[in-house]
DNA sequence: AGATAATGGATAGTGCTGTTATCCGATGTG
DNA sequence: CACATCGGATAACAGCACTATCCATTATCT
């Protein structure tokens, strides 16, 4: 197919394809002549896949860039495969406040020490994880906090089911882009299901401090 | 203090605090003449506030007005206060494929049903869920779903300890406002903790499949 | 008191991002 | 052969979050 069907069937216009050409975030169609290009399912799949990291998981272009990177990739083994995905896929840092972010870097080993969790400093998500208990704490809702090993568990559960696919795919090029997806698109659906399940819990909470009715 | 010391104090440029003044984000400093005003300490709190919003939250202007509007609303009692200040504080709908959004939204549906949650559909978090589990699926990682009611149980632990805060303070206040940040600023928190326990998981599994070390 | 600096308020300008438009000569299609 | 479409390059655009400039006034310093 060409540049107009391609555009037709994945909903993204001409423009904003060639767009994603030139950025390199969609790999070329096969040149027939000096203007014209075949392009196939992968590359309607891999704008399906841009539009995805955009609108649902929220990244930018260059989030976008480092994420399909992150897939294009050929693990060699299984061994670290996750953590040098996270590497790639990693929000930039957003606090600069040194002595805040020390004493939630304290939090953060004291939480992984207490834990257990065989977990490097070195992780990304461990500086995103200090930054955001620090400034938690700078506004006063220390409150939220007193529950911290508590979200901990919960997030390890997940995690546990994160990982529990893996075990079932052979393919490290699939796995890889399981990991990546799972983690991005996750994110929104488990922020989501935490917003449900909030409702939830209220609303049992509401009914059990009311008399129930006798009707 | 005038505006100076509150840039000082704040981190905030002086023509970005004349900006939030102008957005109404932050509210004006008390007159004392036609060219002077006085500020105090919740002009420094509430920047911090604003700023966290922006850098750790990683939300919009506009995102950062509704959290504000939520958190200045004066609630009236307990009942519903959440499910109010979730709509407030909802993201913008990304989606817009019908087709795929309705059958997002029969997951959902099953799924609420399947785990008796006691949710409504005007809920925009239902929205949410339904977008993503429409991504996942459309970009073939239907198997990330494959143990969706494990993450829905899990994200209902998180809403129980989120919750759990809510009966121990009695200022309505105070609660909206903790709610408001637990979950705002609760999300970049537990992704960064899914994040850290993947890790975890993955190398203890890692460990677990190679012999133990003789040494 | 007089020089200097800072202030509130209005208005305009900036840099970045993501996308869209225009133009070109070449190619496909009826 | 007429006419739409193409790939490719370059320019233009809109929105966002700031940032800068200007002004008449007010505060501060010596």
């Amino acid at each position: 197919m060409r540049i107009g069907e391609l555009s037709r069937i994945s909903g993204v216009t001409v423009p904003t394809i060639k767009y994603y050409l030139r950025d390199g975030l969609l790999p070329p169609g096969e040149l027939t002549s000096r203007n014209q290009a075949q392009y196939d399912e992968r590359h309607v799949r891999r704008l399906k896949l841009i539009r995805a990291l955009v609108d649902v998981a929220g990244l930018s272009i260059a989030g976008v860039r480092d994420a399909l990177a992150a897939i294009d990739s050929h693990p060699d083994s299984r061994h670290n495969l996750l953590g040098k995905v996270m590497h790639r896929i990693a929000a930039p840092p957003a606090l600069a406040d040194d002595a805040a972010l020390a004493e939630g870097d304290i939090e953060v080993t004291a939480l992984v020490k207490d834990l257990g969790w065989d977990v490097k400093p070195d992780n990304p998500a461990w500086r995103s994880a200090a930054e955001a208990i620090a400034t938690i704490r700078a506004l006063g809702a220390g409150v939220v906090l007193d529950r911290l090993t508590g979200y901990a568990r919960a997030m390890h559960d997940v995690a546990e089911l994160d990982l529990a696919m893996a075990a079932d795919i052979t393919d490290l090029d699939q796995l890889i882009e399981l990991v990546v997806l799972g983690s991005l698109l996750g994110d929104p659906l488990l922020t989501a299901l935490r917003r449900l399940a909030e409702e939830d819990v209220s609303s049992r909470r509401m009914r059990a401090a009311i008399p129930p009715d006798p009707a």
